[in-house]
DNA sequence: TTCTCTTTGTTAAGAATTTGACAAATGCAG
DNA sequence: CTGCATTTGTCAAATTCTTAACAAAGAGAA
């Protein structure tokens, strides 16, 4: 692409496709920044700002096709080839998330599912049959796969990662509460969801701290 | 507290409160901004800046105390009490947030489960039962509850919100994937799963192009 | 104790992001 | 077809966030 794009924008994108997503639902067939900026509760500029990063998909007068912003966006974030994932660590949140993956309507899907207990070995999740780790080299060969969801122990992370990455995958989606180290080519997105809770908590206990000293 | 601390100082508490724990747990006892910023891969004036939005915590020449400044995070972020958290939507990840609050060494525990579909009525899961949906209102009233985890179809999201707000609870762990529109005094704090993988998405594609036009 | 080295807290400069403003383009009513 | 109302794309100002720099404080060696 042309220029880079800051990474305040890129994290705006994804909120911008599920307003698009709803809205086509609905049949609205044109919207304005305005509106959209009332819906969304951000500023109209920043949407104007935010969408010309990538080009001109609006037009004077009129405001954006729905239709044709929604599939502009979907080109942008990649979603209109399938991505074929891979998880690893089938345990409660690794069957959350396969199972959110394959029924999704989004462009992802299951292609592997890995876990280091063999007694697992066999078992469906998500119609996809559990394969033991050990068969993961193999697996990649044969496969293309674009991304790794980690859903296992810390403990395993980094290793787990070097091997996926060391196989030929350059996308990680990372559950696990530990930073990944990864070469530059290869690409991470972090879910900590022990940060977001502690954030909720932050946030909980400021509340509390302002509404108990009745304001300012 | 004083000042409102920006929301970028915020995100950031959490990766030093991980940090820090890590090397409590390797007996580390001293830490300088400067050696943690390597470790962390963010400047060391960063560091002091984050902070010191909250304090002094640390002694020139010397660097920081690794228990002591853990502590006062851990203040900060109001983990020095627990949270007793319900979750609606004893699904798939409903189950594995579940989990995953009960056996995090965290400031969380789950005071009880919600689901609309009878069946569930009485199972347990992370060692509490399971409770049907009508009987939320009871019980936010004899308990006493800081944060409702919401893993629940995003149709009825809002109303399941609206519905624990009407009752009492001023905190949102938000999983569904869409925002939920809630009074000022209420927080709430989104996981967009979908958002997420988006995002990954974005960054997989970008990498994709510029290693094929051989880097600039 | 004294001297040197380390390292913080803090101020200020620099960079990035967000918001505001408006000319230019287009829609739409009459 | 004309003219007013709407709305974008973009430039500039304002704000926020990050990094650099350094004086002052204390650690630790001799």
């Amino acid at each position: 692409m042309e220029k880079d794009i800051s990474s305040a924008v890129i994290r705006r994108m994804p909120r911008y496709y599920r307003y698009l997503e709803e809205l086509r639902a609905e049949g609205v067939d044109r919207i304005s920044s305005g509106d959209l900026s009332r819906l969304m509760n951000v500023t109209a500029s920043q949407i104007r700002q935010d969408l010309n990063n990538f080009g001109g998909f609006g037009q004077q007068g009129y405001g954006y096709n729905v239709d044709y912003l929604h599939d502009e966006i979907a080109k942008i974030l990649g979603l209109t080839r399938v991505h074929p994932v891979i998880l690893i660590g089938v345990g409660n949140l690794g069957q959350a998330i396969s199972n959110y993956v394959h029924f999704s309507r989004l462009s992802f899907e299951i292609a592997g599912l890995f876990d280091i207990n063999e007694k697992l070995k066999g078992r469906e999740v998500a119609g996809t049959r559990i394969r033991t780790y050990d068969e993961l080299p193999e697996f990649l060969k044969s496969h293309d796969v674009d991304i790794a969801a980690l859903t296992i122990p810390k403990q395993h992370a980094q290793d787990v990662a070097d091997d996926v990455i060391k196989n030929g995958v350059h996308a990680i989606w990372n559950f696990t509460h530990v930073d990944l180290i990864v070469p530059d080519d290869v690409v991470v997105e972090n879910v900590h969801l022990s940060d977001s809770l502690m954030q909720l908590s932050y946030n909980l206990t400021e509340r509390e701290a302002e509404t108990s000293s009745d304001e300012e």
